[in-house]
DNA sequence: TTAGATGCAAAGTATTTGCACTACC
DNA sequence: GGTAGTGCAAATACTTTGCATCTAA
């Protein structure tokens, strides 16, 4: 996504109107790296301008989106995210916690071919499913509990009387 | 996705229980490669077996996708659609008709790294959007429309005294 | 016999739409 | 002054859940 003032003047540009809600959503977006979805801002921003509605949220984001100034994406979760970032690149999307980072290197090719399988491309999306570092501990710390139960229900059923019926 | 014996094969092996639903389900999706929402694939099995409800599609595919025999993805249309090849393979999306279709040639790289950005890879998802042979005729010929409108239009306003106001 | 599967209805969640009102250009 | 934008409520769309019943193993 470009600059605030550079979205303005390219919103004034589209015959759109300049008003203190899409800049506060521009203003909200523009560092932002969370890919958050319509909801997400629209309760980070409630507390700047409480009467801002969820539906001029969407209205903002599906105009910058269509307009090609961010990218709209679902990661699975049935939500739908928004990034601010055009340039081509994948992201990191956690299957515990939802989570969703952009890769870091370019993963797949930079430059996007203008057709592909008699399609004309207009733009790509990659999402790298996974574990991000703290789900992974905590998902390695589960398998070794689950491990270490699995261990002692064997060794039980293998002397059971020592288990379930007491000593004889 | 494998063949449908196999699938059978491998449901039962994780303990569930072969019900004339599945069976029909897995036919179904073995052979598709147009991605179907739960719902098209409901909508499609319903003339064979009346009583199939929507419920049930869902219940088996999302159990296939968990077993790891397919794989769910949405393409920004909000539905969730799946996919039978678990290969590693690019979605082309139509940006206008929605249709999907798989792409020809392995786009990216074909074996995923094992880590990204500390992430434990799991999987990965791309999709190309863009126009599809169909509509991109549809839109060409509109384009040609508008830009003959278009320049009827500027013609007209050079000579307004021919058209609005009539002879001076 | 019993745990998994089915199917109906209902709930839940995410996004869009209709419409009157407001405010930017 | 006209048009795009806003905000509320209601509608829509998709998917999951609760639960009684059924059935494959």
């Amino acid at each position: 996504m470009r600059p605030v003032e550079e979205l303005i003047e390219r919103l004034q540009a589209r015959g759109g109107k300049v008003t203190p809600q899409r800049v506060l959503i521009y203003r909200a977006l523009a560092g932002d790296a969370s890919h958050p979805t319509a909801e997400q801002l629209h309760a980070r921003l409630r507390g700047l301008l409480p009467h801002l509605s969820l539906t001029t949220v969407y209205a903002a984001l599906n105009d910058l989106a269509e307009a090609g100034e961010l990218r709209r994406f679902s990661s699975g979760d049935g939500q739908v995210h928004y990034d601010p970032d055009t340039r081509p690149h994948a992201e990191l999307v956690c299957v515990r916690c939802a989570r969703i980072e952009d890769a870091p290197a370019p993963h797949g090719q930079a430059v996007l071919p203008e057709r592909v399988g008699g399609f004309r491309v207009v733009g790509r999306t990659e999402l790298i499913h996974g574990l991000c570092p703290e789900c992974q501990v905590a998902v390695d710390a589960q398998d070794a509990q689950d491990a270490l139960a699995a261990a002692a229900l064997e060794a039980e059923t293998q002397r059971p009387e020592t288990a379930a019926g007491g000593s004889r």
